[in-house]
DNA sequence: AGCACGCCGACT
DNA sequence: GTCGGCGTGCTC
């Protein structure tokens, strides 16, 4: 037998008869299958494999296991094919898929369907074509039987949702089963695309024209053909085969030829036609190469020095995680280079985690010059083949290192030495939709545990979870106290709403203060941030006499105004209508929009000062590819002078002639009922101030509040997050919320209102029976009660951190989920489950 | 999640 | 009658 037993006791190679497969299926198990004999010694743990699942679909599934213990109450089909002779992924992440699955309440293949880039995942569909030569007459046929015939003759196939989407039924199985028997059409399996590496046609010499004399032949032999020749003569120019004969082996690319448009296509078809020039395709990186650049250089302030010194230092001591505290602009950055370098240095890998919006091309292109292309990027705008690229790259070890979103937790690392997890307080690294609901920042420390690594956790603004921890002494604490260079924090100031309310003094939206503030910094030709954390034009309309809103059809909230696009759309399912002109209730044309989004700030600056160049960014305008770019760009060119947005502009962005942010509606942000507000209140208005004056400029930041007496304004304003956290933490202990206690929160779905409440309360009762009633509580509606037409209660179930068997409170809870979902007399009720929500 | 099957009301 | 909606069960 050639089994080799790792030191856990799981075999690698093997020769047993069965293994257990992950599946991206939402079923609780794994499944068994059969190892043909050909994959016995073959098949490894992290394999992929193709296997038969259900009555004809075949699926990708990943080896987790390898046992003798033949299926009791079925016989195990065999496995396909197998895909990875090197498996894709680590034996380690199938540990870790398994442990996400426990720990965060879902499946396996829940897990594995959101770590694998769709590219690594080959599944069959059912498709249907039309026979050849199938014949109609002298057969009934339906209206919507000819619909999908005369469907099939224009598409050639159709999945079963492409069909059902034509006919606009739900229902196609009958549809397509008295096709079949009436012998038109047929029912096949199609693979899904995998993965297409990239192809590039390349033009080179043919083995006869590469010597000297050859050319020299050659160059003779075209003297009539000056087309021709000029191909030439740009082929040698580029490819110098006359000086190292072997340059022509990797030739040029063919666009360079079709893109300079001084060179004949036609001539270069003709070299190649006659045998001169040859076309051949290789696969490439779609990634260009990028060497670091030599000038690149982190010369650290003391400050910093001594920051990466304690870290250090924590570090060599055992302790594991460290959370590096630095105020906005203190050069966090720096320090993490410094540190990622010393790692890769000493031979293992980095994984450096930012949240969506910081990863943007500023800091990227600032690590590629220290780190070239060795580091990889996995960001969420990439395609499904450039995924496959990085993953393929980490296992090749073609990247040591990886910057990238939430997501790049999966990346199949096998000796990583540190993970960066920067912005650590972000909600963007909590995964909300679909399960599994994990915690990026928190599954960065797990990762770290099981393959003995070091956690730097960064924030200006750390949660106060964390702050909590690195205070207790279970993580490291470093502070950075000071601004980098001779930047200094900016001058934040209130503006009393209240107050110029009464005197009149506002103008819109605008206070007097913040107004001529902005007129004054746009006369020195400085420019200017506007926060609104709000999209759109107005948050609602209103009927003028009669006070009617436009609410959502599916959903429990009013309907947006969005002036750009002339509609009222709902932010949480999408769903919109063109502005009524007229009250639907009272027929009044008195329609008015109430409150103010980004759109409608940047609309009221344009009147106030129609000479300024106002740019706005939010989701609505940077949803085309490029668009975020080519604002930043125009930013960074002062081609703006004031940007509105929503929190896209607090992170990641630096520049340099920025000397005021003006910040809209922080009461509605401090006022958000929820317990974690005022956290998320001073974060934020933290983190935009913080855009406000770089360098030697000191920056002036103007908060309009109705309410200048709220504490946690005067934190923002002192930079005092010291401050803020005594003052939170003492409410959470208070209400014991986190970090004293863990949350899951239960939310419970169903169309009918009165089957939604009635399932919570059952859920309620049940689980408050064994955990008590102190533990459980809710069912309650939700804020927002209603989403695409599902009514929404919630349970909230607080558990103490310490003395308690969370694993077995789990699969309690677990168990009497699964009750309530398969209660027929509650109909399908669907039930969510969230551990540790935000 | 798919996919298949089978039950049942409401239409030509 | 049978078309199409809907509920239910299974996947190694």
């Amino acid at each position: 037998m050639n089994t080799q037993p790792t030191e856990d006791g799981i075999t690698t190679v093997t020769t047993f008869p069965f293994t257990d497969v992950i599946l991206p299926v939402p079923i609780p198990q794994m499944f068994t299958y059969a190892i043909p004999t050909e994959m016995q010694g073959v098949l490894k743990i992290g394999a992929r494999v193709i296997v038969p699942f259900g009555n004809k679909k075949i699926l990708t599934g990943i080896v987790a296991k390898f046992h003798n213990n033949p299926p009791q109450n079925y016989t195990a089909k065999y496995i396909l094919e197998l895909l990875d002779e090197y498996p894709l992924v680590t034996e380690g992440q199938i540990r870790l898929f398994e442990w996400m699955a426990s720990y965060y309440m879902c499946f396996v293949g829940e897990v594995m369907n959101v770590a694998i880039p769709s590219g690594l995942k080959i599944s069959s569909e059912s498709t249907i074509q039309l026979k050849p030569n199938f014949k109609t007459e002298g057969k009934d046929l339906t209206v919507k039987e000819l619909r999908l015939i005369e469907a099939l003759q224009e598409a050639q196939s159709l999945s079963y949702n492409e069909a059902a989407n034509i006919l606009e039924v739900k229902n196609i199985y009958h549809i397509i089963k008295s096709l079949i028997n009436k012998d038109i059409v047929l029912v096949f399996e199609e693979v899904k695309e995998r993965y297409q590496p990239k192809i590039v046609k390349k033009i080179r010499l043919t083995q006869n024209y590469i010597s000297k004399s050859d050319l020299e032949k050659l160059y003779k032999q075209l003297e009539k053909y000056p087309k021709q020749l000029d191909v030439i003569l740009f082929y040698l120019r580029h490819v110098p085969v006359f000086k190292d004969w072997t340059l022509n082996e990797t030739g040029l690319e063919k666009s360079v030829f079709t893109e300079d448009s001084t060179l004949s296509d036609s001539a270069l078809k003709t070299l190649i036609k006659n045998g001169i020039l040859e076309e051949f395709e290789v696969a490439v990186s779609r990634f260009e190469e990028f060497k670091p650049d030599p000038k690149a250089k982190i010369i650290l302030s003391e400050a910093q020095k001594r920051a990466e010194e304690q870290i250090m230092q924590y570090f060599a001591q055992g302790q594991d995680i460290v959370l590096l505290h630095g105020i906005t602009g203190s050069g966090k950055t720096e320090i993490y280079i410094d540190l990622a370098k010393k790692v890769l240095a000493s031979g293992s890998q980095v994984l450096f985690l930012l949240p969506e919006i910081a990863l943007t091309t500023q800091i990227v292109a600032r690590l590629k010059r220290f780190f070239g292309s060795q580091m990889g990027i996995y960001h969420s705008k990439f395609s499904d083949n450039e995924r496959v690229e990085v993953w393929q790259g980490v296992v090749s070890g073609k990247y040591n290192m990886v910057v990238g979103v939430r997501s790049a937790i999966f990346l199949p690392f096998d000796n990583l030495g540190l993970i960066i997890v920067d912005e650590e307080h972000e909600t963007s690294y909590k995964q909300q939709e679909p399960a599994p609901r994990y915690n990026a920042r928190d599954m960065a420390m797990v990762i770290a545990k099981h393959q003995q690594c070091k956690v730097l956790l960064g924030s200006a603004t750390p949660s106060i979870e964390t702050y909590y921890h690195a205070k207790n002494g279970r993580y490291g604490l470093v502070q950075l106290k000071e601004r980098f260079g001779e930047a200094q924090l900016p001058d934040i100031e209130l503006s009393d709403l209240t107050q110029e309310r009464k005197a009149k003094t506002m103008h819109g939206h605008f206070s007097d203060k913040l107004f001529k503030a902005i007129k004054e910094a746009l006369e020195r030709k400085e420019q200017v941030i506007l926060f609104q954390n709000r999209r759109g034009y107005s948050p609602y309309m209103t009927c003028r006499e009669c006070t009617w809103i436009p609410k959502c059809a599916h959903c429990a909230v009013s309907l947006t105004y969005h002036m750009a696009s002339q509609e009222l759309r709902c932010h949480y399912c999408g769903y919109s209508i063109t502005p009524p002109r007229k009250c639907h209730v009272c027929g009044s044309t008195r329609m008015e929009t109430i409150g103010s989004g980004t759109e409608k700030i940047e609309d009221d600056l344009k009147l106030l000062l129609p000479e300024a160049n106002i740019q706005r960014m939010d989701l609505d305008t940077t949803r085309s590819k490029n668009a975020y770019q080519q604002i930043i760009n125009d930013f960074e060119k002062r081609n703006i002078d004031v940007l509105v947005g929503t929190q896209m502009l607090s992170k990641g962005l630096d520049f340099d002639n920025v000397s005021l942010v003006g910040i809209f509606d922080a009461d509605k942000m401090i006022n958000f009922p929820d317990f974690r507000a005022t956290e998320r209140a001073f974060q934020i208005m933290t983190q935009v101030s913080g855009r406000a004056g770089r360098k030697d400029k000191r920056g002036k930041v103007i908060i309009q509040t109705a309410n200048p007496t709220q504490e946690v304004l005067h934190k923002i304003i002192q930079n005092d997050y010291e401050g803020l956290y005594l003052m939170e933490i003492e409410e959470r202990a208070y209400y014991n919320y986190p970090p004293f206690s863990r949350l899951i929160k239960l939310t419970i779905k169903h169309a009918d209102k009165r089957l939604s409440l009635q399932g919570g309360k059952l859920l309620a009762d049940v689980l408050s029976e064994k955990l008590g009633k102190n533990r459980v509580l809710g069912p309650e509606p939700p804020l927002i009660n209603r989403i695409r037409n599902k009514y929404l209660h919630t349970i909230l179930i607080k558990l103490e951190r310490e003395g308690i068997d969370l694993k077995a409170i789990k699969k309690f809870i677990e168990e009497k989920t699964e009750d309530i979902i398969t209660n027929p007399a509650l109909k399908k009720i669907q039930v969510v489950i969230d551990v540790d929500p935000l």
